[in-house]
DNA sequence: TTTATATATTGCAATATTACGATTAAAAGA
DNA sequence: TCTTTTAATCGTAATATTGCAATATATAAA
């Protein structure tokens, strides 16, 4: 099928898999990477850090945007892009909570 | 094309995209939970915790474990699985440096 | 107004993912 | 040995993802 039941889940599942999920190819990575080190930049300036088209970088742009892990905002004739602390903070909270968890019970196995 | 050009990425950008998108999957998170709550258990009991056919699980079992978040281990004629640290540990780190940044560089956006 | 610049959208081909029925494999018990 | 139990694998259909060329859009500059 390729498509996943999303309402037979918690909203915390899907929230997570949906961020978890926008971050699951290395040119998405290499984006937020790239964000973290010169805090913001535009769409042209990540085309010229990355071997991929400009349609394509913007494709993966779109998709960090909606999953809520950048923003973006009209500058003239670009578009200045910087990391949305929401999305990260969420997945902060789901890994925090599940170290703790693991540190707790020592992660017993089989 | 549907495939990711890896070779032209670092290695730790394809090892995190590779833990995330073994994350990407709402079942996936569901697993994890779900052996966080009772440690170790068999396929069987996520098949019966989960809306899932017993080779969807399996399926989304086989993808946990090449990703390197679960370990399972042969007990009799079933397969006893268990939170693998070393994948959630790599994403600890990723994470907790990230954040460190955010906080430092006090996330300035356009 | 025309032209340049920057980015998004469209359309398409190749490949990957998701899901499940049917089957197989492997160990335990009768 | 035969049967049961448990889980993996195979095959397949439906859908999603990835990547890019071509095109569209929108603002700025000339």
């Amino acid at each position: 099928m390729g498509v996943s039941k999303t309402d037979l889940y918690t909203e915390k599942q899907n929230s997570i898999a949906i961020l978890s999920k926008a971050l699951g190819h290395p040119a998405r990575i290499a984006i937020i990477e790239y964000l973290l080190k010169v805090n913001t930049c535009i769409c042209g300036d990540i085309v010229n850090e990355l071997p991929l088209a400009q349609p394509t970088v913007s494709q993966h742009l779109k998709e960090l945007k909606n999953a809520g892990l950048i923003k973006g905002s009209i500058d003239g004739t670009s578009i200045c892009y910087c990391i949305d602390e929401d999305g990260f903070n969420k997945l902060k909270i789901f890994f925090t909570a599940l170290d703790t968890d693991l540190e707790i019970k020592k992660n017993k196995c089989c």
